[in-house]
RNA sequence: GGUCGGAUGGCCGAGAGGCUAGGCACGGGUCUGCAAAACCCUCUACAGCGGUUCGAAUCCGCUUCCGACCUCCA
């Protein structure tokens, strides 16, 4: 089997993926910040490094998957000052804030479920590690990388750039950041507790209206954002460790200034490979609740919004997904959407074809040369769009043969159904939403086709096109092929 | 203002010096009582202007337009 190789947006190029101990793969996945269900964004990156996770597997690796849950320290206004966003929604709708956490954690995993997501190892959640946190940033601060002010502490981001290269993963330099043209209108409170306006919190000291609030060596408050993924990669996953993904936006600062606490706290690079999801947009804008284009997961699925012609099963979103390459924008738009419909429709009513073929003496096509042209696809950075693509000519080959004009042996027919298997549903993770049959039904089925078909000898189309027009109001297909008529459920 | 990425046929989207995506739509055909499905055929594009090259959608330069990030963001 070929090497695997993917961007690395840290080195910017494409690098043969080597894992650190073979066999096993550390992943750490930025999950959600759970104050509101997810929009149609959200479903990228579980979608993309869901199958990253699914070919690793394939390829032998024994991966441990964290993906972890934000449900603490996220602020409204800005990373160091505001109200938490959990705790601001709480008192809005006079909840507990572990509720709204736990309300809308729920309808992350709805959503991943819906999609066919493989659930994470393990799913840590930031208020479970307030003790890993004011850890590392105790040791942070023994090695004089931070510093408290005002029962606040601050990451010194001048003092870590001296010998490090803070704005490397992000291309930034620091002397922009600095001259921050477009940010002087920025009047943040607290600015002057800290040494430099680049500095980033670690810990943050809790004004009376905050709710959610742990006790620490500097303040009773609550943790920076950054500092949850840096603790708990560094927990379950060790001081370095295979790959870090999550989507662009998150680059900077965010991913930034994990590396640079993890780096000070342990004096290693905490990551091998970062990998970085590009952003849905919907008509060449990136989704926000300014201009009024954000799409829940709900209203996607029950096609219950202004911009959506109709409802959209999750396979279709993401097959959709699927089809364009995942560091590249992706558009939305209803008619791209009802492309990828059909497109997915045909190519797993071709799964089920496959089922019916007979094999023959000789054959047309081997299966071992798909197979090295399909992992050729994923290997190169995960194409999934090639992959498609080549998916498609194996279910024209399919067709093919099932309408008698191709042949395949029976090895080589095995093999191709191995090969279906393992690509369409086992690596992309696509699976029949329709709803599968009863005996009892196909019972039922078979004795409405056999008199649909007597209808039929006899000519008494009036009857055997109503069959057919009833049939399909409640949303059952029927075929009529060369060896009888089949059905499928919509 | 800074940094980075884009502009591909009717639409969505790959590719990345000579071959060629793929899906959907459109048109024609085979099959069929009709329909659907399936199959076959047709549709040959790379923003503009220069340059490098035997050859450029692909490399270089300029121009125009678009987006992302720089603040919470998947």
């Amino acid at each position: 089997m070929s090497d695997l190789k993917i961007y690395d947006t840290y080195k910017r190029e494409i690098r043969v993926f080597k894992p650190i101990r073979h066999p096993f793969v550390g992943i750490y996945i930025c999950g959600p910040t759970v104050y509101g269900h997810p929009h149609l964004g959200h479903a990228r990156g579980p979608i993309v490094f869901d199958v990253l996770h699914r070919y690793l597997v394939y390829k032998g690796y024994k991966v441990r998957f964290v993906r972890n849950i934000t449900d603490v320290g996220h602020l409204v206004n800005d990373a160091d000052e505001g109200e938490d966003k959990i705790a601001k929604k709480a008192r809005v709708e006079q909840l507990e804030p572990m509720e709204i956490a736990q309300f809308y954690t729920d309808s992350y995993h709805q959503m991943l479920q819906a999609l066919n997501v493989r659930p994470a190892s393990i799913e840590p959640r930031a208020s479970g590690h307030i003790i890993e946190q004011i850890d590392m940033i105790k040791t942070i601060i023994d090695k004089g990388f931070a510093y408290e002010s005002n029962g606040s502490v601050y990451f010194d981001v001048m003092k870590y750039s001296k010998d490090h290269d803070y704005g490397k993963l992000s291309g930034r330099i620091l002397e922009d950041l600095i001259a921050g043209a477009g940010n002087e209108a920025r009047e943040l409170e607290g600015q002057d507790e800290k040494h430099h306006p680049n500095d980033f919190a670690l810990w943050k000291k809790a004004g009376p209206e905050h709710i959610m609030r742990w006790p620490s060596p500097w303040s009773t408050g609550f943790p920076g954002w950054h500092i949850e993924c840096s603790a708990m990669s560094r927990k379950y996953l060790g001081d370095t460790f295979d790959i870090h993904g999550g989507g662009m936006d998150l680059l900077f600062p965010h991913h930034e200034s994990e590396i640079a606490q993890s780096h000070a706290c342990t004096g290693h690079q905490p990551v091998n490979y970062w990998i970085h999801h590009n952003m849905i947009t919907v008509n060449g804008q990136k989704m926000a609740k300014s201009l009024n284009n954000g799409i829940s997961i709900d209203e996607f699925f029950s096609g219950n919004h202004h911009l959506l012609e109709k409802a959209y099963t999750p396979m279709t979103l993401k097959f959709f997904i699927l089809q364009a390459h995942y560091r590249g924008t992706l558009d939305f738009s209803n008619t791209a959407l009802q492309a990828s419909e059909k497109g997915l429709n045909r190519l797993l009513q071709a799964g089920e074809t496959l089922n019916r073929i007979n094999p023959g003496n000789s054959s047309d096509l081997n299966a071992d040369t798909l197979k090295v042209e399909l992992e050729a696809a994923l290997d190169d950075d995960l194409n999934t769009p090639i992959l498609i693509a080549g998916l498609f000519d194996l279910v024209t080959k399919i067709n093919t043969i099932a309408a008698g004009q191709m042949s395949i042996d029976s090895e080589n027919l095995i093999k191709l159904k191995a090969l279906y298997q393992t690509f369409v549903y086992d690596i992309l993770g696509l699976k029949n939403e329709t709803e599968s049959s009863s005996d009892k039904v196909k019972g039922v089925m078979d004795i409405l086709i056999e008199l649909r078909q007597v209808a039929k000898q006899e000519k008494n189309y009036p009857l055997s096109d109503t069959i057919r027009m009833k049939l399909s109001e409640i949303g059952i297909e029927l075929k009529d092929g060369k060896d009888g008529t089949t059905y499928t459920f919509n």
